[in-house]
DNA sequence: CACTAATCGTTCGGATACGAACGGTTGGAC
DNA sequence: GTCCAACCGTTCGTATCCGAACGATTAGTG
């Protein structure tokens, strides 16, 4: 999925269309290998590990938070899967349609909406995530465990000076 | 827009979900901040550097890919922003609406479609990337220069193993 | 106890996202 | 020269995706 020019090679051609505008270039290869990855990354995934359960990234992720902290307010899912409460309605009435997770109005605050995997739900995952995992482990697999953690922590830091 | 669980919180709850089950939960953390990262990136660079052009992400990505590589053929574009020939249809018709750039079908093989920037095109990516770039900076200010490209190395490892 | 501000999930409109199928074009085999 | 397989960008159907606006509910003020 990466792009067939090297980041030389765009460095060199947007050199020659700025002129003399300073550019930060390793800050711009940082961010755009950012990107490159995580598409590249969601593709393997989706097609290794996801495809043959009929699941979108987005189906998996929420299915997976759902699973790791039910019961869970939606508010809180979307907070977690890192998409807008617009979106995750829709996405919700999709995996709802399908039997893997229900909705439930809370007791004493009418307002929210907790929601929690069926059995079905509990049992796809407990079958896909194995899988996913493994996928994970093979697209990492040129990196060392030391690697791993420094490239997390690394990226942890751009997470928060983007607050 | 990172989740409130830490990684760890996370991989209490995800050991007591699966059992004994094995996960590689260091390339799990590597992944997941992947994305946590694009995630954050993108909405920071949206409201802070897009949103005043009112330029999608995508919409950016597009017109910075034909402002390096201009003319460039429909499917080079798609390779390079990492998005499909279908979806690139679609946001080049919402770009060429706008006057911000211009399609011509190939002389020697009118299978191809070549595009370019317009004037206005190339006056507003002048604007824009410089404030992009600042923000990419930005965003990447608690690293040192040899961290970033540190990231940037083992993230293009990474989507080497995809392939 | 009324009234307002804040918050919940949903709805709406429009843009992005992709696989599959489609017409139009090209190049190669024979 | 005639197939035909391969390739181009587009179209189609469906699923995300988001900001803004919306009804419903709650909390906080006086």
């Amino acid at each position: 999925m990466a792009g067939h020019h090297t980041i030389t090679e765009t460095e060199r051609q947007v050199d020659a269309r700025l002129g003399d505008l300073k550019i930060d270039f390793d800050s711009m290869a940082a961010i755009s290998n950012i990107f490159r990855a995580a598409n590249s990354v969601r593709n393997h995934l989706e097609r290794t590990a996801l495809s043959k359960y009929d699941l979108t990234w987005t189906g998996f992720v929420v299915l997976w938070v759902v699973w790791v902290w039910e019961p869970i307010e939606t508010r809180d899912i979307a907070e977690e899967a890192g998409i807008s409460k617009a979106t995750l309605t829709g996405v919700l009435n999709t995996l709802e349609g399908r039997g893997w997770l229900v909705r439930e109005r809370g007791t004493e605050d009418k307002r929210q909406m907790f929601v929690s995997l069926t059995p079905e739900g509990r049992k796809l995952m407990k079958k896909v995530f194995p899988a996913f995992n493994k996928q994970e482990q093979k697209v990492t697999q040129a990196l060392s465990t030391a690697e791993k953690n420094k490239v997390a922590a690394l990226l942890r830091a751009i997470c928060q000076s983007c607050e």
